[in-house]
DNA sequence: TGCATTTGCGTGCATATACACATAAATATT
DNA sequence: AATATTTATGTGTATATGCACGCAAATGCA
């Protein structure tokens, strides 16, 4: 491929994402949650209640996408929402099951964490993510 | 959130992934697809005529995954068919219009481009997209 | 107070993604 | 040659993703 568009930065991180995501699904798969409901419900549990905007700005992620991805888990009663005072704020927060289900997939998560920085490396991965937090930074005012 | 968590290489990548995406989208909105497609149909311009199989291991994507993307644009008369002598396989290849659109989308695609690398640097991109690469590497054989 | 605007969210629509399984064609084995 | 195996691909099912648009609640303004 030419040099020009194999270096597009959209193709290169789609790319290593999903393969990053393939890597970790694979040890999450025994606990029936994919790693992007695993992240949902981490991310959950330091800031519930929450609402689906902040939770969204978070995680880096569309506001409708982030509906219906809550909304999957809280048929399987992982999460539920909490009264609000603004009544057009839905407050997400963990259900005792999401919170068993966090503590019940961390062990897979870790094992994928620790597989990966034994074949990357602690630092260099600290190294890496800095960066990528960087590109989303730069990115994001625009 | 915890600061084990927030180090999950999954989560760093997909969100960084969708970021991005949003970012070289909204330049080649104009242009009627999206830079999945847009890479698809550049990497078949450098690899045509390819296999279902041999393109979705370029792209890092499941064949799967391929087949229905591809199946898209084949509607959309950008790609097509070409006779194999194997049976089985099917030989991917643009059409004139997918080559025309890939001239036309090009200018969008350099815009997003030359704007990323001008906030984060041609350099500093060079070295993480290397790093990038690395981790695919890495994570490919298991 | 009454209307206009802003804000938070859901829905319709379309694409993206992959695993498990099925199928057909080619190849290997006997 | 007949059968077993491998290989390339498609399908069923489920989740992930975001833009455009609409609605309802809160807020700002006259």
């Amino acid at each position: 491929m030419s040099e020009e568009f194999a270096n597009c930065a959209s193709m290169t991180l789609r790319r290593a994402a999903r393969q990053i995501s393939q890597f970790y699904d694979r040890k999450l798969q025994q606990g029936g949650l994919r790693n992007t409901q695993f992240s949902l419900l981490v991310m959950l549990r330091y800031l519930e209640p929450v609402s689906i905007s902040e939770l969204a700005e978070h995680l880096g992620m569309d506001r409708s996408t982030l509906t219906r991805n809550a909304k999957l888990l809280a048929q399987n009663a992982l999460i539920e929402e909490r009264p609000s005072e603004d009544g057009r704020v839905r407050l997400l927060a963990l259900t005792e099951d999401g919170q068993s289900a966090v503590d019940e997939l961390a062990p897979m998560w870790r094992e994928a964490q620790q597989d990966f920085l034994a074949r990357f490396g602690a630092e260099r991965w600290e190294r890496l993510r800095a960066e990528l937090r960087a590109v989303e930074e730069l990115i994001s005012k625009s």
